[in-house]
DNA sequence: TAAAAATACTCCATAGGTATTTTAT
DNA sequence: ATAAAATACCTATGGAGTATTTTTA
């Protein structure tokens, strides 16, 4: 057997439940006990070697489960911090601009600039806005637009 | 669907195989290139993003891709990293240990510290091998023990 | 047109749940 | 005696393989 990401993220669920209990670690998880246990028997099983003490009161980690604990959890928050930052770079090649520009600009130079950045950036949608040029900075204040071009 | 180490691993092995193809990264991993094509799918759809541009000529990693590449190779390093050290510590915990010394030593001191030892360490054998004084040093540099106890 | 990736489909392994048994206090 | 972990058993999901289709240089 190989070791999984989810015998990871039980262990780790297991050792951090202060409660030092299968059945409490179980429900944080979202899993049975039944099904936490056999995930801490897998993993114990691939290593060759005890993590965790039970008894029917408390459990606790042995002394490679305490080894462990630490370097377990930086790999699952490295993992986590690397899904959030692809979900952070994905927002930002979605989603919606909103451009206040003149009338004249925006007929004119824009245009061919959206169409350039629409190139490199499909799913990101522009939304042009045109204003008179004293009204853009107000467009931009009051959150209509994302930004504003002027002259 | 969750990311797994299975997909992880699909994507490190894809993005190293500097020939570029499904294929061959899948032969590495003794998958089939249908088994490989699958993971990195699920992988994209689990990040909403797509992370290799197919051809049938040659891949090549996305943008996103190239800058996932390094991150994911760092985490799975790490993972075998943890693994190596737990085997390695485990050795550490188990097997044969052999000692050689005097036999008045072998039958006075001795018995007390392994049994010590032994309810620290029960999955650690010793065997304690009587030598006469002079000839503990040859025993150990010949490799008939792991160390001597001497006078 | 040929080489490579994607897909359809099938089978088996495994994950997780429920119900029950075992264990330790 | 009781509370908690382990286990037996069942079902459903998913992973990997084979065979086939699609794609693009």
């Amino acid at each position: 057997m190989n070791v999984t990401l989810r015998q990871l993220r039980a262990f780790l669920a297991l050792a951090l439940a202060r409660t030092g209990s299968f059945t409490l670690a179980a429900e944080r998880l979202y899993i049975t006990q039944s099904a936490l246990s056999g995930l801490i028997k897998e993993f114990e099983q691939t290593l060759g070697i005890r993590l965790v003490d039970r008894s029917t009161r408390r459990i606790s980690l042995t002394g490679m489960g305490q080894e462990l604990f630490p370097l377990v959890e930086k790999i699952l928050h490295d993992l986590d911090c690397l899904l959030v930052n692809v979900a952070e770079r994905k927002s930002l090649k979605t989603g919606l601009v909103r451009v206040a520009a003149p009338q004249l600009m925006a007929s004119t130079l824009l245009p061919e600039m959206i169409a350039s950045y629409h190139a490199e950036h499909p799913d990101v949608h522009i939304k042009l806005v045109d204003s008179a040029v004293e009204s853009i900075v107000s467009r931009v204040f009051s959150g209509e637009v994302d930004f504003g071009i002027g002259p």
